[in-house]
DNA sequence: TCAAAAGTGTTCTATCTACACCCATGT
DNA sequence: ACATGGGTGTAGATAGAACACTTTTGA
């Protein structure tokens, strides 16, 4: 029985961040769990899907749209005043197309997933178990798309992957197979960046979810 | 705005029978839907986490314990008389241990997957994506283990696989694969069936999901 | 000319695939 | 003795891992 219960949708937002992978938290300036970090998310009102909250909620807090968004999976009992639902998805933008909103209450700010704080109802678990799902599609998806600028460079590509894998790869291997499955193509474009050859620009030959 | 939204799990409940991958459906005797075939699910109440509210459907169903559940996915605006929200399940259990309950209103019966009728709401989706998760997992954990009984030839093992994936595998390079992975080991014991050499029984190593 | 990052190929190893014959049994 | 399904090994192909030198540039 018990009152009619509430959903919520929450995001995990993911960028690279100073090369790291970093998310999205905000900081709780009202009960339950007052001064505590989490994810940000809101309650869902029944007017939209629950794809669209999230997408809104995530717009919302980056400005960014473009972007990649998935469920994660849905818990529940986080507070236990009342019966409640929460369905968590992830995303991933770039980083350079955020823009913060400084000036809320709960000030918005990066963590790098290796730092985080102790968080509010069980968000490091829900963090965790995004970064592993990310980490696994790296190896048979294109989803590295929704991390990185139109144009970049394999060593940029390469970066990202190691930041979210947290383990070096082997630049020939890497470049090899990025091409090979036909995720990435080159393009005509250089980039020069201080006294050194110039690297060659390459894009994603779809922005949409490819699984290889 | 809208209505305090209402919140339901279903389960997609598979067993082997008859040699094939068959869900469990219970025929809609009442609006929405009437008359429709549909995946057995309830309304959550919020007195117990949702996937006990999965599992207790289970068991309510089919009678059995013992078995293999996990979250498939949540959905929105199944029914758009009001906000809801669907949390699928789907679990794999062993035909023999199965009781299914007739004298309900709605006649629960399995149907094999690749003969689905035309389902209440999305079902068939729901089924569809259901099917290509555990063929996926077949792959690299020993979800199997929900399929079959505590001791079992390597062929019933094969069978199963080849009932899920519907394609053809071969004998040695199945049994050596199973086997090197180490999620079955081998018994003491024969089955003695027939005019011909007797099978070996195998059980899997661990009955708890394992991802290799 | 030097420092700094970009670009490139080959060898080895492990894994997957394909495939055919003998074995143990009940009738 | 024969029909039936159970059990086994090897060779070729493919994919992944390891690894070092040359190129192009700006200062």
């Amino acid at each position: 029985m018990g009152t009619a219960p509430v959903v919520a949708t929450i995001v995990v937002i993911f960028a690279i961040v100073e090369a790291r992978l970093q998310v999205l938290l905000i900081h709780r300036s009202a009960p339950p769990e007052q001064d505590a970090w989490a994810l940000p998310g809101g309650t869902w009102d029944g007017s939209e899907s629950l794809e669209a909250s999230a997408q809104r909620k995530l717009v919302q807090e980056t400005g960014a749209s473009d972007l990649y968004l998935e469920q994660l999976f849905t818990m529940s009992g986080l507070d236990n005043a009342q019966p409640s639902v929460a369905v968590a998805y992830f995303a991933l933008i770039e980083a350079s197309k955020v823009r913060l909103r400084e000036e809320e209450a709960w000030h918005p700010a990066w963590h790098p997933v290796d730092e985080l704080p102790r968080l509010a109802f069980n968000n490091n678990r829900v963090i965790a178990q995004a970064v592993a799902r990310v980490g696994a599609k790296l190896d048979y998806t294109n989803i590295a798309y929704g991390l990185l600028p139109d144009l970049f460079t394999i060593r940029e590509l390469q970066a990202t992957y190691e930041a979210i894998l947290r383990r070096p790869l082997d630049r020939r291997n890497f470049r090899k197979r990025m091409i090979s499955t036909g995720i990435i193509e080159a393009t005509e474009e250089l980039r020069r960046r201080g006294a050194h050859r110039p690297a060659q620009l390459f894009r994603f030959t779809s922005k949409l979810p490819v699984v290889l």
